[in-house]
DNA sequence: ATTACAGTTGAACAATTGTTCAATTGTAAT
DNA sequence: ATTACAATTGAACAATTGTTCAACTGTAAT
Protein backbone atom coordinates (compact mmCIF):
# COMPACT_ATOMS: atom_id res chain seq x y z
CA UNK A 1 0.00 0.00 0.00
CA UNK A 2 3.01 2.21 -0.01
CA UNK A 3 3.24 4.23 -2.78
CA UNK A 4 6.93 5.60 -3.72
CA UNK A 5 6.29 8.81 -5.33
CA UNK A 6 9.27 10.09 -7.26
CA UNK A 7 10.76 13.11 -6.27
CA UNK A 8 11.06 13.55 -10.25
CA UNK A 9 10.29 11.04 -12.92
CA UNK A 10 12.93 12.98 -14.96
CA UNK A 11 16.06 11.64 -15.98
CA UNK A 12 18.83 14.31 -15.60
CA UNK A 13 20.37 14.31 -18.40
CA UNK A 14 23.27 17.10 -17.87
CA UNK A 15 24.63 16.80 -14.63
CA UNK A 16 26.88 19.14 -15.25
CA UNK A 17 24.84 21.95 -16.20
CA UNK A 18 22.47 21.08 -13.60
CA UNK A 19 25.35 21.60 -11.28
CA UNK A 20 26.63 25.14 -12.87
CA UNK A 21 23.25 26.50 -12.86
CA UNK A 22 22.39 25.29 -8.97
CA UNK A 23 25.42 27.12 -8.28
CA UNK A 24 24.77 30.73 -9.88
CA UNK A 25 20.46 30.61 -9.44
CA UNK A 26 19.33 33.07 -6.83
CA UNK A 27 17.84 31.62 -3.85
CA UNK A 28 14.20 30.43 -3.36
CA UNK A 29 12.72 33.15 -2.05
CA UNK A 30 14.88 35.69 -3.88
CA UNK A 31 12.90 34.46 -7.17
CA UNK A 32 9.89 34.31 -5.37
CA UNK A 33 9.90 37.80 -4.31
CA UNK A 34 10.35 38.50 -8.18
CA UNK A 35 7.61 36.86 -9.26
CA UNK A 36 5.30 38.75 -6.97
CA UNK A 37 6.71 42.19 -7.74
CA UNK A 38 6.40 41.36 -11.92
CA UNK A 39 2.70 39.95 -10.62
CA UNK A 40 2.08 43.01 -9.23
CA UNK A 41 2.68 44.87 -12.68
CA UNK A 42 1.38 42.15 -14.78
CA UNK A 43 -2.31 43.77 -14.36
CA UNK A 44 -3.78 46.17 -17.05
CA UNK A 45 -5.99 48.25 -14.22
CA UNK A 46 -2.57 48.99 -12.13
CA UNK A 47 -0.19 49.09 -15.19
CA UNK A 48 -2.78 52.02 -16.15
CA UNK A 49 -2.71 53.52 -12.47
CA UNK A 50 1.09 53.40 -12.94
CA UNK A 51 1.54 54.43 -15.64
CA UNK A 52 -0.64 57.80 -14.89
CA UNK A 53 1.26 58.17 -11.55
CA UNK A 54 4.31 58.38 -13.67
CA UNK A 55 3.11 61.78 -15.11
CA UNK A 56 1.13 63.07 -11.97
CA UNK A 57 0.08 62.48 -8.61
CA UNK A 58 -3.44 62.42 -8.51
CA UNK A 59 -6.53 61.50 -6.05
CA UNK A 60 -9.05 58.36 -5.84
CA UNK A 61 -11.44 60.04 -7.84
CA UNK A 62 -9.07 61.19 -10.95
CA UNK A 63 -7.80 57.92 -11.28
CA UNK A 64 -11.22 56.46 -11.01
CA UNK A 65 -12.54 58.91 -14.04
CA UNK A 66 -9.39 58.43 -15.72
CA UNK A 67 -9.62 54.81 -16.08
CA UNK A 68 -13.60 54.97 -16.66
CA UNK A 69 -13.93 52.53 -13.34
CA UNK A 70 -15.51 52.15 -10.20
CA UNK A 71 -13.96 53.95 -7.37
CA UNK A 72 -14.22 51.00 -5.67
CA UNK A 73 -12.20 48.87 -8.09
CA UNK A 74 -9.63 51.41 -8.27
CA UNK A 75 -9.12 51.72 -4.58
CA UNK A 76 -9.16 47.92 -3.93
CA UNK A 77 -5.84 47.70 -6.80
CA UNK A 78 -4.67 50.78 -5.13
CA UNK A 79 -4.18 48.65 -1.68
CA UNK A 80 -2.01 45.94 -3.28
CA UNK A 81 0.07 48.96 -4.77
CA UNK A 82 0.01 50.23 -1.54
CA UNK A 83 1.29 47.19 0.63
CA UNK A 84 4.20 46.30 -1.97
CA UNK A 85 5.43 49.95 -1.38
CA UNK A 86 5.15 51.09 -5.13
CA UNK A 87 2.87 53.72 -4.47
CA UNK A 88 2.51 55.97 -1.45
CA UNK A 89 -0.53 57.97 -0.33
CA UNK A 90 -0.95 61.17 1.61
CA UNK A 91 -4.41 62.56 2.56
CA UNK A 92 -5.47 66.40 1.39
CA UNK A 93 -8.59 67.74 3.08
CA UNK A 94 -11.55 65.23 1.57
CA UNK A 95 -9.27 63.13 -1.01
CA UNK A 96 -6.28 61.05 -1.16
CA UNK A 97 -3.68 61.38 -3.40
CA UNK A 98 -1.59 58.75 -4.42
CA UNK A 99 2.00 59.14 -6.35
CA UNK A 100 4.67 56.50 -7.12
CA UNK A 101 6.70 55.55 -3.33
CA UNK A 102 10.16 53.91 -5.87
CA UNK A 103 12.28 55.17 -8.55
CA UNK A 104 12.61 51.67 -9.94
CA UNK A 105 9.09 51.81 -10.97
CA UNK A 106 9.66 54.11 -13.51
CA UNK A 107 12.98 52.31 -14.87
CA UNK A 108 11.10 48.93 -14.92
CA UNK A 109 8.30 50.78 -16.78
CA UNK A 110 10.62 52.30 -19.94
CA UNK A 111 12.53 48.62 -19.97
CA UNK A 112 9.35 46.97 -20.62
CA UNK A 113 8.30 49.77 -23.38
CA UNK A 114 12.02 49.35 -24.54
CA UNK A 115 11.52 46.01 -25.17
CA UNK A 116 8.20 46.18 -26.97
CA UNK A 117 8.95 48.67 -29.47
CA UNK A 118 12.01 46.62 -30.82
CA UNK A 119 9.98 44.04 -31.74
CA UNK A 120 11.82 43.07 -35.09
CA UNK B 1 -37.22 51.14 -18.05
CA UNK B 2 -34.14 52.29 -19.67
CA UNK B 3 -31.42 52.48 -17.25
CA UNK B 4 -28.82 55.28 -17.12
CA UNK B 5 -26.04 53.61 -16.73
CA UNK B 6 -23.06 56.54 -15.79
CA UNK B 7 -19.93 56.41 -17.40
CA UNK B 8 -18.08 57.26 -14.61
CA UNK B 9 -19.63 57.83 -11.26
CA UNK B 10 -17.12 59.51 -9.45
CA UNK B 11 -17.00 63.77 -9.57
CA UNK B 12 -13.63 64.70 -11.60
CA UNK B 13 -11.45 66.58 -9.41
CA UNK B 14 -8.52 67.61 -11.03
CA UNK B 15 -9.80 68.56 -14.65
CA UNK B 16 -6.35 70.41 -15.44
CA UNK B 17 -4.37 67.46 -13.98
CA UNK B 18 -6.47 64.52 -15.88
CA UNK B 19 -5.80 66.42 -18.88
CA UNK B 20 -2.13 66.54 -18.44
CA UNK B 21 -2.20 62.97 -17.67
CA UNK B 22 -4.39 61.59 -20.95
CA UNK B 23 -1.85 63.74 -22.72
CA UNK B 24 1.05 61.94 -22.00
CA UNK B 25 0.16 58.37 -21.19
CA UNK B 26 0.62 55.69 -23.78
CA UNK B 27 -2.27 54.21 -25.74
CA UNK B 28 -4.61 51.82 -24.23
CA UNK B 29 -2.88 48.46 -26.46
CA UNK B 30 0.68 49.46 -25.69
CA UNK B 31 0.02 49.84 -21.68
CA UNK B 32 -2.01 46.28 -22.17
CA UNK B 33 0.96 44.79 -24.15
CA UNK B 34 3.64 45.91 -21.05
CA UNK B 35 0.80 44.47 -18.32
CA UNK B 36 0.96 41.29 -20.55
CA UNK B 37 4.84 41.08 -20.67
CA UNK B 38 5.15 41.14 -17.01
CA UNK B 39 2.38 38.70 -16.11
CA UNK B 40 4.50 36.43 -18.02
CA UNK B 41 7.35 37.00 -15.84
CA UNK B 42 4.71 37.11 -12.67
CA UNK B 43 5.03 33.17 -11.80
CA UNK B 44 7.25 31.65 -9.68
CA UNK B 45 7.60 28.25 -12.64
CA UNK B 46 8.57 30.85 -14.92
CA UNK B 47 10.78 32.99 -13.09
CA UNK B 48 12.41 30.48 -12.24
CA UNK B 49 13.01 28.72 -15.57
CA UNK B 50 13.91 32.15 -16.73
CA UNK B 51 16.52 32.49 -13.59
CA UNK B 52 18.17 29.41 -14.83
CA UNK B 53 17.90 29.76 -18.58
CA UNK B 54 19.83 33.54 -17.77
CA UNK B 55 22.84 31.17 -16.65
CA UNK B 56 23.27 28.49 -19.44
CA UNK B 57 20.96 26.52 -21.81
CA UNK B 58 18.89 23.73 -20.40
CA UNK B 59 16.60 21.03 -22.01
CA UNK B 60 13.46 19.91 -20.75
CA UNK B 61 14.77 17.70 -18.94
CA UNK B 62 17.31 19.55 -17.09
CA UNK B 63 14.87 22.26 -15.92
CA UNK B 64 12.09 19.21 -14.85
CA UNK B 65 15.16 17.98 -12.58
CA UNK B 66 16.46 21.26 -11.70
CA UNK B 67 12.68 22.89 -10.66
CA UNK B 68 11.58 19.06 -9.44
CA UNK B 69 8.39 19.48 -11.02
CA UNK B 70 7.31 17.26 -13.81
CA UNK B 71 8.31 17.95 -17.80
CA UNK B 72 4.66 18.06 -18.63
CA UNK B 73 3.93 20.87 -16.09
CA UNK B 74 7.60 22.66 -17.07
CA UNK B 75 6.63 22.51 -20.85
CA UNK B 76 3.20 24.24 -20.64
CA UNK B 77 5.17 27.07 -18.89
CA UNK B 78 7.72 26.80 -21.63
CA UNK B 79 5.14 27.12 -23.84
CA UNK B 80 3.97 30.52 -22.83
CA UNK B 81 7.64 31.49 -23.13
CA UNK B 82 8.18 30.38 -25.83
CA UNK B 83 4.90 32.09 -27.68
CA UNK B 84 5.72 35.63 -25.83
CA UNK B 85 9.14 35.69 -27.51
CA UNK B 86 11.17 35.21 -24.36
CA UNK B 87 12.06 32.35 -25.12
CA UNK B 88 13.42 29.96 -28.18
CA UNK B 89 13.95 26.25 -28.53
CA UNK B 90 15.96 23.76 -30.66
CA UNK B 91 16.07 20.41 -31.39
CA UNK B 92 19.11 18.39 -30.12
CA UNK B 93 18.42 14.67 -31.06
CA UNK B 94 15.93 13.21 -29.09
CA UNK B 95 16.29 16.51 -26.80
CA UNK B 96 14.31 20.35 -26.92
CA UNK B 97 17.01 22.40 -25.85
CA UNK B 98 15.44 26.27 -24.83
CA UNK B 99 17.89 29.26 -24.08
CA UNK B 100 16.76 33.33 -23.69
CA UNK B 101 15.68 34.70 -26.51
CA UNK B 102 15.83 38.08 -25.55
CA UNK B 103 18.37 40.44 -24.33
CA UNK B 104 16.18 42.80 -22.32
CA UNK B 105 15.53 39.82 -20.14
CA UNK B 106 18.36 40.26 -18.28
CA UNK B 107 18.24 43.46 -17.63
CA UNK B 108 14.57 42.71 -16.36
CA UNK B 109 15.66 40.61 -13.62
CA UNK B 110 18.68 42.67 -12.79
CA UNK B 111 16.45 45.64 -12.43
CA UNK B 112 13.82 43.74 -10.42
CA UNK B 113 16.83 42.55 -8.49
CA UNK B 114 18.08 45.75 -7.67
CA UNK B 115 14.20 47.11 -6.42
CA UNK B 116 14.16 44.20 -3.98
CA UNK B 117 17.64 44.77 -2.45
CA UNK B 118 17.19 48.10 -2.18
CA UNK B 119 14.84 47.89 0.79
CA UNK B 120 15.65 50.41 3.16
C1' DA C 1 -25.48 67.32 14.83
C1' DT C 2 -26.29 66.14 10.34
C1' DT C 3 -25.49 66.21 5.57
C1' DA C 4 -22.38 65.37 1.73
C1' DC C 5 -18.56 63.53 -0.30
C1' DA C 6 -13.94 60.82 -1.02
C1' DG C 7 -12.38 56.67 -0.05
C1' DT C 8 -12.03 51.97 2.03
C1' DT C 9 -13.48 47.34 3.04
C1' DG C 10 -15.40 42.48 2.98
C1' DA C 11 -18.23 39.07 0.86
C1' DA C 12 -19.66 37.06 -3.39
C1' DC C 13 -19.27 36.04 -8.04
C1' DA C 14 -17.28 35.08 -12.59
C1' DA C 15 -13.14 34.53 -15.03
C1' DT C 16 -8.51 33.20 -15.37
C1' DT C 17 -4.61 30.41 -14.23
C1' DG C 18 -1.24 26.46 -12.98
C1' DT C 19 -0.81 21.61 -12.32
C1' DT C 20 -2.01 16.82 -13.00
C1' DC C 21 -3.19 13.04 -15.78
C1' DA C 22 -3.46 10.39 -19.88
C1' DA C 23 -2.75 10.20 -24.60
C1' DT C 24 0.15 11.56 -28.45
C1' DT C 25 4.25 13.14 -31.36
C1' DG C 26 8.81 12.89 -33.04
C1' DT C 27 13.50 11.11 -32.93
C1' DA C 28 17.07 7.50 -32.30
C1' DA C 29 18.41 2.85 -31.55
C1' DT C 30 17.76 -2.13 -31.73
C1' DA D 1 9.07 -2.56 -37.43
C1' DT D 2 9.17 -1.85 -32.76
C1' DT D 3 11.02 -0.27 -28.59
C1' DA D 4 12.50 3.59 -25.71
C1' DC D 5 12.73 8.15 -24.50
C1' DA D 6 12.18 13.46 -24.62
C1' DA D 7 8.73 16.42 -25.12
C1' DT D 8 4.09 18.25 -26.25
C1' DT D 9 -0.87 18.56 -25.89
C1' DG D 10 -5.83 18.85 -24.29
C1' DA D 11 -9.18 18.14 -20.80
C1' DA D 12 -10.20 18.51 -16.00
C1' DC D 13 -9.58 20.22 -11.58
C1' DA D 14 -8.38 23.28 -7.73
C1' DA D 15 -6.72 27.69 -6.57
C1' DT D 16 -6.20 32.43 -7.35
C1' DT D 17 -7.68 36.83 -9.02
C1' DG D 18 -10.41 41.22 -10.42
C1' DT D 19 -14.77 43.47 -10.23
C1' DT D 20 -19.26 44.48 -8.31
C1' DC D 21 -22.21 45.52 -4.64
C1' DA D 22 -23.44 47.22 -0.24
C1' DA D 23 -22.01 48.80 4.05
C1' DC D 24 -18.87 51.52 6.43
C1' DT D 25 -14.90 55.53 7.68
C1' DG D 26 -13.25 59.82 8.03
C1' DT D 27 -13.21 64.69 6.79
C1' DA D 28 -15.37 69.22 5.73
C1' DA D 29 -19.26 72.19 5.47
C1' DT D 30 -23.89 73.73 6.68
Amino acid sequence: MDELREECEARVVHLDALDRVREKMPDEDTLLDIAELFKVFGDSTRTRILSALSIEELCVCDISALLNMSMSAVSHQLRILRQTKIVKSRRNGKEIVYSLDDEHISELYALALAHLSEEE
